[in-house]
DNA sequence: TCATTATGTAGCTATTTGGCTACAAATATA
DNA sequence: TATATTTGTAGCCAAATAGCTACATAATGA
């Protein structure tokens, strides 16, 4: 368990990404994460370890208990990413864009 | 090498990024593509399959060439799915349209 | 203090993954 | 037609993954 920690391999598992979106939309203590699945508490405490080691979530211990807190700074990296390729699904980009090349086409 | 087919799954892999961002680039022939590689031609055949059983790629065969095209609606299912997170990691922006909208000013 | 609670770690397993070589199938070309 | 080219498939392997149970550690609190 310990290399390929980036944050592509992380998103890739469908319980990391429902982990993601819970502690997003609230901090939350490893054992309220893990009340939320079926999974054994130990499974999602290796995903969350998995989801911390490349930072998209940090702690914050408190007593006994450990605050999860999302890191948006890290899931960023995946919005840039795909950066390149968002041209290319947007229609008023592409429509655009073709109508540009039909006036320079013209001239 | 059958299950867990998702885009996901599919964008965690280096390689196949690679090769996304090739395809996306410019429509290729899987013997381009390969050539782009170190790795073993099979190899990179297999990523290929499994790009196209997703639908990031779609075939176009010519003769004895298959032509690969990139597939820009299935790449954006991840850019959906990131939407939540996206008001989080910039103040400015409420949505990862308006980033996209900023990236394409740029451009 | 002693039991309870919160969390992580160790160690095991079955499955999946990514890589390779060897081979097959189909098209193009000399 | 015989040969070369393009691509995919079969079959193998080592490593990684996700899951589990059992145990360890540390903080609360009766």
């Amino acid at each position: 368990m310990n290399l390929r920690r980036d944050v592509f391999q992380a998103i890739a598992d469908p319980t990391r990404r429902a982990i993601l979106l819970l502690v997003a939309s609230q901090t939350m203590t490893a054992g309220a994460i893990a009340s939320n699945f079926d999974t054994a508490r130990p499974t999602i405490s290796k995903h969350i370890q998995i989801l911390t080691e490349c930072e998209l979530l940090y702690q914050e211990q408190s007593g006994r208990e450990i605050y999860y807190h999302f890191n948006p700074n890290k899931m960023k990296e995946v919005a840039e990413w795909l950066m390149p390729f968002a041209k290319m699904w947007d229609e008023r980009f592409n429509k655009l864009e073709n109508i540009m090349k039909k006036y320079k086409a013209k001239k």
